[in-house]
This record gives structure tokens, C-alpha cells and sequence, in this order.
DNA sequence: CCCATGATGCCCT
DNA sequence: GGGCATCATGGGT
């Protein structure tokens, strides 16, 4: 069951942890490409140092953040890598989810070509755990990029389903890569579940 | 294990 | 021209 715009409209945090155990899915043209949610950080807008869009910035690469609920907003940083977020809240709201670590589940065979240019069995244990346990890695993996900035996840080529029923031992932990936000810095607004190996830093 | 560093492009001032 | 919601690598401990 796809998740529907209702889902993405409300409470921020709410949202990033309610992600954790869901399954993003991307088809690339009839290859589905999917994983397990297992970390999040949640994007708090206006009031939050750390958001693109603190103080209510407003630019053209953030105007998928201003937009509606539900849609993807993914940007290239320090040149080389891409960060998918889901825009969260109501329109004019400028809120979002960062997806930080993955468990790959179908098309693992192609994401190993896509970040090391190899067969699933040619890599080593630590290139395996490597696919998805991180931001840019996910993307680079799920042929996540610019181009699919501003897709609307209630559509069919990018969105996000309903996982298994299973319980959930989620951490709360500090935002990572965020040191220039001052005392939004130490906020706890980065959930992971307990234990699973794709989470990009535990603690 | 840890830490330091370089890669690289685009946005925004 | 500065800085960035990152990653891979290489060297030290």
C-alpha cells in the first residue's frame, strides 16, 4: 500500500519516524529499485538553524520545500553527491524529512553496479553494508538525482509504501554534518531503528 | 579503530 | 568567491 499525501502533511518528526521500516521504491523504467527505511533526521524549517529554508528563506532550489506535502526534495552537495528528502507539512510550510540509511531489498544487484561498478558477488562484506548506509551512498545506489527533484511520491516512479507489520526499537540521536547551526546543532531530531546495520552512524 | 584531507558543482551573496 | 544535511582514501595509533 503506497503511502498517501495525508501521511506527509502532518507534524514533521512525526513523520520521519513514522518513515522508519517503510519502503522507498523507485522504478527506473520497469526496474524496481527498493529498501527498507532505517534512518531519518527531520528538517523543522523557519525555526530551525540547520534547514535550507531557516528564517523563511526562500530561493528557487527551495521552492519544493514551500510546495505541497509529499513530493521529493533533492539537491547535489559538495558537488559530487545528492540528499533525498520528503517535503512534509502544508503547502507554504517549508519542512522536510532527510532519508539517510536504507536496507536494500530488490534490485541489490544493480545498485552494486551503480555505486562500485560491480557484481553484487564481487563485493566485499564492508562494500555490501556501503550500498545504502548514507544519504549520498542511497542515492547514488537507487539512481536517485536532480532530476527527479520535486517528484510527487504519490505518483508511480518514486513513492513509498507500507512495510512489513513488525515492532520497531527506534534511538534518537543528534543531527550528523550540521556543525555550523549553533544550538540547533545538539537537537534530536535524527531517529534510526536500533540495531540495523545500514544506519550511517550509531549513537 | 581514529582523524585529516581532497574531490567537485552549484547556489547564493 | 565561500560554503555545503557527503564520501573514499590514506596514514597513524
Amino acid at each position: 500500500m503506497k503511502l498517501e499525501r495525508d501521511f506527509y502533511i502532518r507534524d514533521t518528526r512525526t513523520v520521519a519516524r513514522e518513515l522508519l521500516g517503510k519502503i522507498l521504491v523507485h522504478n527506473v523504467n520497469g526496474k524496481i529499485f527498493s529498501g527498507k527505511i532505517v534512518e531519518t533526521e527531520a528538517y523543522l524549517g523557519i525555526v530551525d538553524k540547520a534547514a535550507h529554508s531557516y528564517g523563511g528563506k526562500r530561493t528557487k532550489r527551495l521552492e519544493i520545500m514551500y510546495g505541497p506535502p509529499g513530493r521529493a526534495y533533492i539537491y547535489l552537495i559538495y558537488g559530487m553527491y545528492y540528499c533525498f528528502n520528503v517535503v512534509t507539512k502544508e503547502e507554504g510550510t517549508p519542512e522536510a524529512v532527510l532519508i539517510r540509511g536504507l536496507e536494500p531489498i530488490d534490485g541489490i544487484n544493480d545498485m552494486a553496479k551503480n555505486r562500485f561498478n560491480k557484481e553484487l558477488s564481487q563485493l566485499s562484506n564492508t562494500q555490501v553494508k556501503n550500498l545504502t548506509n548514507g544519504p549520498g551512498k542511497l542515492c547514488q545506489a537507487m539512481k536517485l538525482d536532480k532530476y527527479l527533484n520535486g517528484e510527487d511520491l504519490c505518483g508511480d516512479t518514486l513513492y513509498i509504501e507500507e512495510g512489513k507489520v513488525e515492532s520497531l526499537s527506534i534511538v534518537t540521536a543528534k543531527r550528523i554534518g550540521i556543525d555550523y547551526a549553533e544550538e540547533a546543532r545538539d537537537f534530536p531530531y535524527r531517529y534510526y531503528i536500533e540495531g540495523n546495520s545500514y544506519v550511517s552512524k550509531v549513537k
